[in-house]
DNA sequence: GGTTGACTTCGCGTGCACTCGAACTGGAAG
DNA sequence: CTTCCAGTTCGAGTGCACGCGAAGTCAACC
């Protein structure tokens, strides 16, 4: 068996590579709070361990879903504070949950406004 | 029956009440050519039409769908010129509806982790 | 006939989320 | 040792979609 612990670390760029967002970006979540400051090598440079890198793709998630970084600060905020915010956590992704639930009933509304709008294109097409 | 076909016009702060929009936007949509001017009373005031309101709910769909200004741009210019491009303007219903197909489908993704990170909450919060 | 209030145009300001340029540094390859 | 590349900090710039204040106009009401 040969279970290796070496943390396999990855530098900005190949931490932006993995997670889909750029350098630029990544130093400016750290810079943010969004991220707590990463571990650097002897010449300063970042070493993003695989930690790093879940977490940043949780944050790209939460982006995705629309939480404004405003939030996603509170909550590496409270992340960093350990188990005392655990109930808190839960409860600002149960928030969050609802919201994007009720984004997607949207999108279902909007889904058939366009498909009405579809239709009638393929109708006056059809009469011409 | 008692068909009356008196247009019922609505001045900006009406018509920005009946689509969720400030009066602000509604003027700047005309300008930036979403919108086609509108049309005017004796003291040069807007006065929408329902169908300008029927035009501007349409355009506020295809915001919240996450289409951007310039193709909302785009497709007003189409609109304008008449039946010679239904078929361009269905053929950019059909692109878009995809996109929010796409867009309905990483929501689908995210919740699920969303589910995931309540659910480690949830159990985390009971173990302590 | 004065006040009120919603309208007009114009252009500058705001918030968000990056994005980039400049000047520099440090390790690795030839 | 030079060249090269990916990294560093700092602050300024960008794109998008509005938001708003100022100064003026106009119809309606008291």
């Amino acid at each position: 068996m040969d279970i290796t612990i070496r943390e396999a670390t990855l530098t900005v760029g190949e931490a932006a590579e993995r997670v889909g967002l750029t350098t630029y970006t990544l130093r400016w979540y750290e810079q943010e709070g969004l991220v707590a400051p990463v571990g650097r090598d002897s010449a300063r440079r970042r070493r993003y361990t695989e930690r790093d890198v879940d977490w940043l793709f949780l944050l790209t998630r939460l982006r995705r879903t629309g939480m404004p970084l405003r939030d996603m600060r509170r909550y590496a905020e409270m992340a960093r504070q350990g188990d005392a915010t655990l109930a808190a956590r839960r409860a600002l992704f149960e928030t969050h949950r609802a919201r994007v639930l009720s984004r997607m009933a949207e999108l279902e509304e909007d889904l058939k406004v366009l498909n009405y709008k579809i239709d009638n294109y393929r109708r006056a097409e059809e009469c011409r």
